[in-house]
DNA sequence: CATGAATGAGACTTCATTCAT
DNA sequence: CATGAATGAAGTCTCATTCAT
């Protein structure tokens, strides 16, 4: 009979989810998400720290449902490389997702950037124990030569995140405001398709 | 000498465009705008009736710009039918375009849409003229039977307005915040072959 | 076993205690004296009516304490008229310190000051007691003519207060907004030493 | 006729200034200044950056007129050691000073004190300049060695303002809420006063 | 023309207080 | 008794818009 806070939590969550993804992050407000949750405003504040916590729970949640789905889509493929080189570019994808979907500006990005980073970390854990099996996978089917799997997932993904977070910094300069993804997921997965040879026996 | 009041207005636009396109219509706020038009924000209402007058105007300068590149570039296809469908299909584009590009979520667009009407509204003499030309191609052609060009341009935008209205209001349900467009372009496609091939001989 | 209501009252008085005199009035709220009494801050309004309720009666216990004090501190004096005009000029400091120790403005002072009246109306009995007796000792010793103890203490308080209070008020005027006290005293002392003088034999 | 916004923006520090005093920082609010200044509340961001700003702009202002008069107050002092040492420890009465004024506990004093620091700073030079007179004053009375009076200016301010700093800093222990400024102001003294005679012929 | 100045509306956030369990 | 939950009022701050000069 516990979990009537949870439950509280989740609703607050999913209005805000459909506020964010009709008004956009900017132009929802926390009236209107009260409003949706059928909670005076101020409420909102004894479960959710502010707008912006509100905001990461958001992604959080959904970047665990997209990740899930993810690696159940990249598990038919028969390589050991293909699966890790597919979910590490899908993966690029949730972010493009994400901004399109809460009408994130070049600017705003910047700003929040850091925040989407946090929620990756908060995933990690899962998404590193993800890739590890895929690795032990590979060295199995003699893909790859023996190796440490934790050590070369975390390697992996700092260096797809890295590609991401200088690609996005890139963006600040004066004449590109938007990001455009296409060389970014060429150059994910041409390093990482050096890396995985490197690895390869 | 006249053009002075329209030189300011021109570079004021530019700086419009500039800022809304880097941070999203709501977050630009008139003193960007004043600041990069190097003008007081005062000022702005002198050339401009408000913030989204100016809005209007840039997209509506893009629009211009946008449909006479893609007029262009549908000249050099052979049969009037396919350049008449690359064009009304290739103005979809630009909507999209633009609402990307301005971080529109679904819910500012319900409010902008009949902006964008009217946006269209004032390049249609253009459109229609350019439409017209190319019905009176086909008929030369003897690609359509005889028929009156400017009615049968007038129709064809409307209805190709009238399909994309259609789509936009259907987002507005409350599972769906996103508007496909790739249904929206193949039921373009669609219904306007098959006008067209009723018109045809 | 009575106690158990008021061990509850003094600990969380303890508390609020040391929360007004850190953070002064305003900026203490029912969460940090929650806090400090590990109690939820809505089981505060169950022993006491609200948050001025609670700072009066943080007011007043000082106020016991202090008084208390001063009465023995006086006690050693040879005459009963220095007794008397010790304490009344002593109890002029507890009003001073109070307001520093709880950052109390002259502005909140003007709202609070009604309360405190009612703090002092309500060691007033014990004040007017210890007076008398003074007064009363001053008759035995000859020093005073014969009268009515009790009502020449009630006079004597009465007197007191009125001219701090009357010094209060004027601060109000917008051009000095701190009280100073240093006349306020020399003014008790001076009337009130009329006073006894003229009670004097 | 220039100073108009001059004007104003001393007209709001004023106001600002009498209702700090009146109601204490925290107490204050935006309205009230607005009101006192006969001016709408969004207008005072026309003029001061925020509330904060406001304040260091008050804080600032008393600085200045408190410390001329300081000095003048000094001057008549014979020998130059004992100006210095007036000085200096004059300007902690200033310092305790606007605390009370402006109802500052000792929790508000650790947030605000590194904007203080700004204060002095701002002021920095011309108390510098003055201390750098007096210094250059005792080497020609033959009541210092030549030293270089702008250096050993600087080291005196600066000694003077890390002794109050830790005597501020060591009150944030759990016992002492409040600061007793007594031994700093003997603390000033003694070390300032070795640092003196280490100066002295 | 241009701008300094002013403002109302509305956003986020905090807090004393109330109430049902 | 105790508390989780809820809220209205109020405070700081931003911004589109207007107006006098």
């Amino acid at each position: 009979m516990a979990g009537k806070r949870d439950d509280r939590r989740a609703s607050i969550l999913e209005a805000a989810a459909q506020c964010f993804s009709r008004f956009g992050y900017d132009k929802t407000t926390l009236q209107d998400i009260g409003d949706a949750a059928r909670l005076n405003k101020a409420s909102l504040y004894y479960y959710y720290k502010n707008k912006e916590d509100l905001f990461i729970q958001v992604v959080l949640r959904e970047a665990e449902r997209y990740l899930s789905a993810l690696q159940e889509q990249v598990l038919p493929l028969t390589r050991a490389t293909d699966k890790i080189l597919a979910y590490l570019t899908g993966r690029l994808d949730y972010y493009r997702l994400v901004l399109n979907l809460h009408q994130l500006s070049v600017e705003s990005l910047q700003r929040l950037e850091p925040m989407f980073d946090d929620v990756y970390q908060a995933v990690r854990e899962q998404e590193l124990a993800f890739l590890s099996q895929l690795l032990q996978e590979g060295v199995t089917d003699r893909e790859f030569l023996k190796l440490q799997p934790e050590r070369a997932a975390d390697a992996l993904l700092t260096v797809a995140d890295g590609i991401k977070h200088e690609a996005v910094q890139r963006s600040r300069t004066r004449f590109a405001h938007e990001v455009d993804y296409a060389p970014v997921q060429e150059k994910i997965t041409y390093t990482l398709t050096l890396l995985l040879n490197g690895l390869r026996k």
